[in-house]
DNA sequence: CCAGGTCAAGGGAGT
DNA sequence: ACTCCCTTGACCTGG
């Protein structure tokens, strides 16, 4: 059964009037213009994320993904050092108890750029540095040490040796603070070479406990011989027994376009559905051009037919 | 104001 | 060897 349906990071809606969440700047300008320019950027996408979470919440939308890019270039700098950290904090304490109060449930993706099985240690010491700043924006907004709140990437590469990615990045996700670890989970990937839901399932969870995100159109360019009902079942199985397991939906933009010629992997404009459960219980985070209005489009559908 | 070229990152796949 | 793509297009410059 579908509990919450969410959206990811961009509000199409209130960006028409230039309410956003990810304003950053090319390398060049933050070399220019520094901290005090990432930090009124901050500020201002920080300022924008609670007028986001209130029309979520006026729109009884309880599940979020927070953007990448709230911070501009944070590897770069600890938050307290931004000349505005302490009107940042304030109004991330003031989202933090609207959060609470009505129960939403926020997660953050960050990039593909993240890869903890990768042989190159510099690569694996910025993906550590990035995931922890994830977990530091969590912190901010008070949010749980556990995958309510999740903070989810892929494993990205195989270096032509699952075996050995898999292990590097099992080595590699130890390394986290417990607050950080206590949030992750991997997805599985769109491309038949990647890695499936029984290869995380078989060669990652078994040896850590990092649940799997279950992502239905991913899973049909890498099935690893699962069904779908049967990839479903075996990724939720690996959430706590207390915490609604979390999985992705999109559908393929190529079908509704109905152009070949376009990668069967880019996300359609809406989604039809339907998004089959199996009984499972499940959020769903619904990754669509077309954000918010694919989700209230979507939701109008199913409440139509029932 | 707008169109279009450009933009941090690693790795894989297609040309 | 080069280009495009990926979580999530947005920045910024020249016209």
């Amino acid at each position: 059964m579908i509990r919450n349906l969410g959206y990811a990071c961009i509000n199409m809606h209130l960006q028409k009037s230039k309410i956003t969440t990810n304003r950053g700047m090319k390398r060049a300008t933050f070399l220019a213009k520094g901290l005090p320019y990432a930090s009124e950027l901050a500020l201002k996408n920080v300022i924008d994320l609670e007028k986001v979470i209130i029309w979520n919440e006026e729109n009884d939308i309880k599940f979020f993904r927070i953007s990448s890019d709230i911070f501009p270039w944070c590897s770069e700098y600890e938050f307290t050092q931004l000349p505005d950290y302490h009107k940042i904090k304030e109004v991330m304490e003031r989202i933090a108890y609207y959060v609470r109060l009505h129960k939403h449930r926020l997660s953050a993706h960050p990039g593909p750029f993240n890869l903890l099985a990768s042989p190159n240690e510099a690569v694996v010491k910025k993906t550590l540095i990035e995931l922890e700043n994830h977990s530091k924006v969590f912190d901010l907004l008070e949010l749980e040490e556990s995958v309510y709140n999740k903070i989810n990437i892929h494993i990205g590469a195989t270096y032509n040796n699952k075996e050995l990615a898999a292990n590097t990045w099992v080595k590699n996700v130890r390394r986290l603070s417990d607050t950080c670890l206590s949030r992750l989970t991997v997805e599985n990937d769109d491309k038949a070479s990647m890695w499936s839901v029984k290869e995380l399932y078989e060669m990652v969870h078994s040896q850590c406990s990092v649940p799997i995100v279950f992502d239905y159109h991913h899973h049909s360019f890498c099935t690893g011989g699962l069904s779908e009902f049967e990839a479903l079942q075996t990724a939720t199985k690996t959430w706590p027994y207390d915490i609604i397991p979390v999985v992705h939906y999109s559908e393929g933009k190529s079908v509704h376009l109905n152009d070949s010629t376009i990668r069967p992997q880019a996300h359609s404009e809406l989604i039809n559905g339907p998004i089959k459960t199996y009984g499972i219980n499940v959020d769903v985070m619904i990754e669509c051009k077309g954000k918010e209005q694919g989700l209230l489009n979507f939701r109008k559908s199913i409440l139509l037919k029932d």
